[in-house]
RNA sequence: GCCCAGGUGGCGGAAUUGGUAGACGCAGCAGACUCAAAAUCUGCCGUUCGCAAGGAUGUGCUGGUUCGAUUCCAGUCCUGGGCACCA
């Protein structure tokens, strides 16, 4: 009998669904367990081999977990909102809705090849109205709370209304607003109370910078924007302010600092997304500005360089620009504004070593000392952080030497002998001079004396800030959730619940709607109800979805409490280190808002993540000249100024890209030109992460159909450790291959069929078996899934060696296996005449007794280099180790007649003797 | 540029707390079985010197700590991920 993959895993699967097993209830005696991956985007490509990955590891611990007697939750769903089915949609005129089905159905066979267990009842999709009614639900909980910095915590927004109605904004620290009293607030008009209540809404709307393309007529994303030009057609993209909703997850913050102690997150996701929120300690303090009313207030963590201050700059979109700037230097200003205007937040960031800038002709006064300083606008200074201005001291901040010395601006040393005039100091440790009140102060100090002061002379004060900003949270798209909001004389009001799901109205076209609004608007049922145009981005269905699996179906409740209370927070969390900040941070906060409201029992929705390296993918690309619709060859583009397309790897044999499956692949290249070499278009490669954005994908079903589902997940987690990256490379399946095959053989011969025997196993093959369980246990645990197969294989080498086929030994390596390879596995399990699924057995009970060893191969070393090993006994003492090492003849050899100065012994380790 | 991670044979990788570097697998080489092939099995397999025994050298690079460093420290180079409208 030999091993017939497909036979046994359809076999299996077809016998699974029938009997349920993998159907998951909400009330059991076991203790409840949650696994869970990070859901899918079902793109066109379908699945590649990077997907599974984590799917795998995910389905081996929740199988491990069910061995181990706990009630798992092991969903799975579909992020299925999103961009490319809507860009999909623009090329081709199809539905999102029905392409997205489409590509949904492709995942889940592919996913139900690979043998995972999932309970598809409870299976979620983002974009069906019966869930995105609760992302709007849930987003009309944001819309009606505030968040409360005295309590800390979220709360309606009717506690803040009746504050107003009774005290005005004397209570409460006020934003963006001034302050007004209660007999105020009552005779302000609607409108004008929805003004002031949208500074503390935690979705709110206000106006906010967007990448324009103008000849497209809509709002690009970054990664749509290639060196200020639109990635399709290359048309010029500009920065546009336009009305946007936005999370305030920004009063989160410090909420969000703190709940990193309490979850198991790896240190450098922690340390990512306490950077990504960038708290920050220093001032906040205003200069005059000389012959005008304007003051520019700067935010600084350093104000003990204050005397350093040698310039200051604000960012080019600094609404005093204009104010400020002289008219000799007014034709300047105006071209390097419509410079930076061409330039995007990425390549800003990035190209430092390219200093630009322009002096404006104002001068500023530094509070302390009267200096006059020159006021510059330049790239480097982003208007979204801090005040969107700063004070430069170019003896300590390494960008503001560079752009001193680059400009000529006389520098100021106030670091003494640690500044030495080639580049900045930033240490915190220098002893101030040439600084007034604060020299002969350690700069450590002088911080917090140069704040009293600053306060004292009522300028400024202490301020904490954050780098992390308010999330943009509207999108001028069609495929999204539509905003259960309406707008009334300039004024956003919500939906009632009772009118959820506010459903996305079929459109005609894709295309944008006037001014840059989207799709929506273009819809005249829509415009008519007023009804908001902007839809919400792919983060707010994935913020929350974690805790519709625990209740899929419930039309009464986002989830029930009773079933959040009984699943709790998500034990295991598997998924890409790309969200660290993204998701990850989104649905902290949301989950954070939900038990602040009382809707939910635990304020941080994942107990413990692990990150699953990215498979990455061997990328192809091509080369458009700038400008133009015409492709250069890799090997002749650097003789023009070119942008670098990825290519669908697909249409690429090896290097070489067949140019007619390029040209029918997107319409803006039906007219392509090329320029080849040799006669061929030769395209330029990169190992990059493998997705659906760079056409760079492998398709798991080529793989399971030829070596069979078992096969293909054994060979996933043999690639290497889980979170680790590693670009794709088919060979080395065969091993896993004949692994398993050779397993197979312990049971059954190919030629006479059963081997295995009812014998009982002795001392040899017991020690084999518990150190196996030992070694699987502790893997499965620490998710080394890779040195787990390691160890299968090791197991099964050993056996045939020693042609063990007794069923007492194998039917517990058949449990050990089965989180691994269910299939074999279940069918082995049969072939043994077990009763029931090996799914409900129990995890073989490690012992440590078969274990126990009485001598030691003990290491040798002659000074610290290895020479020999010898056998003494786990019980030798120092003394009885020394003299058998020295008396053995390489030893002596190696002494040379010298006596040795030391001999260390490490018990059961090795021995090393120095000479 | 900033934040995070990773660099070990031809390749993927292994190496509890600082204690035998290269487990396991792929590829390769040699052999057995076979008319032949497939499958299977056996042996070899970092580099280098040597007939061999055995030596030297070796975990990106440069230093340091230690009896002993892939592991700890400092610096440096390279690769990957993220940088807010891809998900």
């Amino acid at each position: 009998m030999e091993y017939n993959f497909r036979e046994i895993e359809s076999k299996w699967q077809l016998k699974w669904v029938e009997q349920q097993v993998y159907k998951v209830c909400n009330d059991s005696v076991k203790p409840p367990f949650y696994v869970l991956d990070m859901f899918p985007y079902p793109s066109g490509a379908g699945l590649h081999v990077g997907h599974p990955l984590g799917y795998i590891a995910s389905d081996i611990f929740s199988r491990y977990k069910r061995l181990r007697g706990f009630n798992v939750l092991h969903p799975i769903g579909f992020d299925s909102f999103g961009l490319p089915a809507e860009q999909y949609a623009l090329e081709t005129g199809q539905h999102p809705a029905d392409t997205t089905e489409k590509n949904i159905d492709t995942f889940k066979n592919q996913l139900n090849k690979i043998g995972f267990c999932y309970d598809w009842e409870r299976e979620i999709r983002t974009s069906n109205p019966d869930y995105y009614k609760w992302t709007q639900w849930i987003f009309l909980q944001l819309f009606k709370s505030w968040f409360n910095k005295e309590k800390n915590k979220a709360e309606s927004i009717d506690f803040l209304l009746k504050d107003f109605e009774t005290n005005g904004s004397s209570k409460i620290n006020t934003r963006n607003h001034s302050p007004f009293t209660a007999e105020e607030w009552i005779s302000f008009s609607d409108k004008k109370q929805e003004e002031i209540l949208m500074n503390y809404r935690l979705v709110f709307s206000a106006f906010g910078e967007v990448n324009w393309c103008e000849a497209l007529g809509t709002v690009l994303a970054n990664d749509e924007v290639i060196n200020g030009a639109s990635e399709r057609g290359g048309h010029p993209v500009v920065k546009k302010k336009m009305r946007q909703w936005y999370l305030r997850i920004t009063d989160y913050a410090d909420r969000l600092l703190e709940g990193l102690n309490r979850v198991e997150f790896s240190d450098s996701m922690k340390d990512m997304q306490r950077n990504w929120i960038g708290k920050s300690e220093g001032a906040e303090l205003e200069f005059e500005v000389i012959d005008s009313e304007n003051k520019i207030k700067v935010y600084t963590t350093r104000p003990d360089t204050i005397f350093g201050v040698d310039f200051m700059v604000l960012a080019p979109e600094h609404e005093l620009v204009t104010k400020i700037t002289t008219t000799e230097q007014r034709s300047g200003i105006d071209e390097y504004l419509k410079y930076v205007k061409s330039r995007s937040d990425r390549e800003r960031m990035t190209e430092v070593k390219q200093i630009t800038g322009c002096f404006t002709g104002s001068y500023a006064i530094n509070p302390f000392n009267g200096k006059q300083i020159p006021i510059w606008i330049a790239e480097y200074v982003l208007a979204g952080y801090g005040t969107g201005a700063i004070m430069a001291v170019p003896c300590g901040d390494q960008r503001d030497f560079s752009f001193a010395k680059h400009f000529n601006i006389p520098i100021t040393n106030i670091l003494g002998d640690l500044f030495d005039g080639n580049e900045a100091n930033s240490t915190k440790e220098a002893v101030l001079v040439n600084s007034d009140f604060l020299t002969g102060l350690k700069m450590n100090e002088a911080i917090k004396v140069a704040i009293e002061k600053i306060e004292e002379r009522g300028i400024g004060r202490k301020k904490t800030n954050y780098k992390m900003r308010d999330a943009g949270f509207s999108r001028q798209r069609y495929w999204g959730e539509p905003f259960p909001v309406k707008w009334d004389n300039g004024a956003a009001y919500a939906l009632d619940e009772s009118q959820l799901p506010l459903e996305l109205p079929h459109v005609e076209s894709y295309g944008p709607g006037p001014e840059g609004e989207g799709p929506l608007a273009n819809i005249k049922s829509w415009k008519i109800e007023n009804y908001e145009t902007s839809t919400m981005p792919g983060f707010a269905g994935s913020s929350w979805y974690f805790l519709r699996y625990m209740d899929p179906h419930n039309n009464n409740s986002f989830c029930d409490k009773k079933a959040s209370d009984y699943w709790g927070q998500v034990d295991v969390y598997v998924g890409g280190t790309e969200h660290a900040v993204g998701h990850l941070l989104y649905s902290r906060m949301w989950t954070k808002v939900l038990y602040d409201l009382g809707l939910i029992g635990f304020d941080e929705p994942f107990k413990k993540l692990v990150n699953q390296g990215m498979i990455q993918g061997s990328s192809r690309f091509a080369y458009r000249i700038k400008g133009t619709n015409q492709f250069v060859s890799f090997g002749l583009k650097n003789q023009y100024v070119t942008d670098t397309l990825h290519v669908d790897v697909n249409f690429v044999d090896g290097v070489e890209m067949d140019i007619h499956a390029f040209k029918k692949w997107k319409p803006d290249f039906a007219n392509a030109e090329f320029i080849l070499e040799d006669g061929k278009y030769i395209c330029g490669t990169e190992v990059e992460k493998m997705s659906k954005s760079k056409f760079n994908t492998v398709n798991p079903d080529d793989l399971v159909n030829k070596y069979g589902a078992d096969t293909f997940r054994m060979y996933e987690m043999f690639l290497g450790p889980i979170e680790q990256s590693k670009p794709w490379d088919t060979k080395g399946i065969e091993g896993v291959h004949r692994f398993l095959r050779k397993l197979w053989r312990l049971f059954n011969n190919e030629v006479s069929g059963k081997i295995w025997n009812d014998e009982k196993a002795n001392n040899q093959e017991l020690k084999i078996l518990h150190k196996t369980i030992k070694k699987i246990e502790s893997d499965t645990e620490n998710f080394s899934f890779n040195t787990a197969v390691s160890t299968f294989m090791v197991c099964v080498n050993e056996l045939s060696e020693i042609s063990c086929y007794k069923k007492e030994f194998l039917e517990k390596l058949i449990i050990l296996l089965s989180p691994y390879a269910p299939h074999i596995a279940e069918e082995l399990w049969s072939q043994l005449g077990k009763e029931g699924s090996v799914l409900n057995a129990t995890f073989p009970a490690f012992e440590e007794k078969y274990l126990i060893e009485t001598d030691k191969e003990y290491p040798i070393s002659v000074n610290g280099k290895m020479r020999t090993n010898i056998s003494i006994s786990l019980e030798a003492s120092q003394s009885e180790v020394e003299d058998i090492v020295l008396s053995n003849d390489v030893v002596q050899k190696w002494l040379e007649g010298k006596s040795p100065k030391k001999i260390i012994f490490v018990k059961g380790k090795m021995v090393n003797v120095v000479v």
